[in-house]
DNA sequence: TCTTTTCTGAAATCTTTTCTTCATATTCAT
DNA sequence: ATGAATATGAAGAAAAGATTTCAGAAAAGA
């Protein structure tokens, strides 16, 4: 029996000479589908191995665990070790830095963000999205909350460029029904809402809703309420070591979206292109760039 | 959304609107590491979602299941087929999507901005740029071009919140002079500027390198001529598959800087939160959150 | 604001699992 | 073959897990 053993696959195997007829039977019956085969109740592990219950307590006391639920969660830790992604872990990103410095530490939680939200990514929905976005016959609203502002104006900024018709319905909700008037079935309106939801958003979303309109939801993993008046919701993980919650990963979904309109529209957008260059030539907004 | 799920993950996702308040934290607390997270007991599954045991009983019945022994038996086969299928996932980023297809190409450009753009920091500039924001004896301004102005806006709503003496140089280049009045010897202010960079942006930092500010600059890798102005720059990688640069790995580094200023100034930035609470209340702007 | 509806978790109850005991079966040495 | 030592599983006790009930809390509606 050899000490340090980190897998209960070696454990059973350096024990293969003390084991009892039934135990090895057992044992076999383990490793065959390992680690798998051992998650069931003690009861099932048992059955499948075709020995009693008694017999896989003993067994697991004898490699030297407290019991079968001791036994069974290390196992879960090895599957847990085996599923997740060995790229994942251990990068520092920073290499000047130390692993727990906050630019390591954020970045890490960013990069997970975004693992988990594009991992939940319904690429239906992405797609019809788009398409929405891409249809000129369709206006298009933005529209942000407190903090999502920014981004609402991101993504206006970027589809202004693209086409025509978008509107930013900016942040004073009193002049929100002036907006509404316009608001017509089947046009498109972008909703940016994570916690904390606002009240105004949601009364326009209402709104907006009762109008025909298809409404594009970017909200957190908890769901703004208005998902459920949503046509199509996106749904991103936020969290990070801060007080704040992290836009990152919406700000690389709405690049993502932004790109893909692009190709979409790219005849129209191609020639709106061209022609906002002649207008910065001509007012010398920007420095000749090379 | 589909109807016919083959995982749970999917079955949580089809049905992520039904869900409450509890059974959505709870859903997302085992997707997060999916699928191992569902496989302890319904107290540990429950414990560790921060949820009551009756709420994931009656999250599992709501998705379709006879009861948590049903359920946690289905999530073991798909352990069982994640694990005997070795090249499962986590090769892209948006599981459902094929490698070609925009999602999974322009985020992994994205990740290796990251990549390459945290290679390259310099940990001593982004230590002594935080510790010039945390400083509150000097004025903070904050300026944006024209695809920019979203992220210096991101980033003046958080330092607004964070301490006093924020300002946003809003764009119209007219009005710069009157900001200019405002800035003094060892103030700081906060540039963005990419390509195509602004002439205008230019020209006030220039004024304000006069003034004897303290320039922090936001570029990027082929690095704005106010660089040679700037006492400290963060050149970042922006490249992405569309018409477009890629606004995610500035936004990153805001995110991170806003964190790190705020443990700096926790003290102050505490009670400046209390005191927006309070008024956030009064005016019932949000709803309610738990 | 007040009422109604919905949601949530503490506690009680019921179920299953795990562990222990012990009688019987098996092996091994003589 | 016989007895001693060991192994094994049936059965029941103990523990843990799962489910249901219900009252208080939160949200929605009026």
């Amino acid at each position: 029996m050899s000490e340090n053993a980190s897998t209960i696959a070696e454990l059973l195997q350096n024990n293969a000479d003390n084991l009892t007829r039934a135990e090895r039977q057992l044992s076999q019956s383990i490793l065959v589908n390992y680690p798998v085969s051992g998650l069931g109740s003690i009861t099932a592990v048992a059955k499948s191995a075709g020995v009693s219950t008694p017999t896989v307590a003993r067994l697991v006391k004898k490699i030297g665990f407290s019991g079968f639920p001791e036994f069974q969660a290390a196992l879960r830790n090895e599957v847990e070790a085996t599923i997740s992604d060995p790229i994942a872990k251990h990068d520092t990103w920073a290499g000047q830095a130390p692993d727990e410095h906050i630019v390591n530490k954020f970045t890490e939680a960013v990069i997970e963000n975004i693992r988990h939200s594009l991992g939940q990514l319904d690429i239906a929905t992405f797609d019809k999205t788009c398409e929405l976005l891409a249809d000129t016959s369709r206006s298009v609203f933005v529209v942000g909350g407190r903090i999502t502002r920014s981004l609402a104006d991101y993504f206006f900024l970027h589809m202004q460029v693209l086409r025509k018709d978008v509107t930013h319905i900016q942040a004073i909700s009193n002049a929100w029904p002036h907006y509404l008037l316009d608001i017509k079935k089947n046009d498109v309106i972008v909703i940016f809402d994570v916690r904390r939801y606002e009240t105004s958003t949601l009364r326009l979303a209402e709104m907006a809703a009762e109008a025909g309109a298809k409404i594009i939801l970017f909200t957190d993993q908890w769901h703004s309420p208005i998902a459920k008046l949503a046509d199509h919701t996106f749904s991103l993980k936020i969290v990070v070591p801060s007080a704040w919650d992290s836009s990152v990963t919406m700000m690389l979904l709405v690049e993502t979206i932004i790109a893909d309109v692009q190709t979409r529209t790219w005849p129209e957008t191609r020639q709106r292109m061209e022609e906002l260059e002649v207008m910065f030539d001509r007012t010398k907004f920007f420095r000749k760039f090379t």
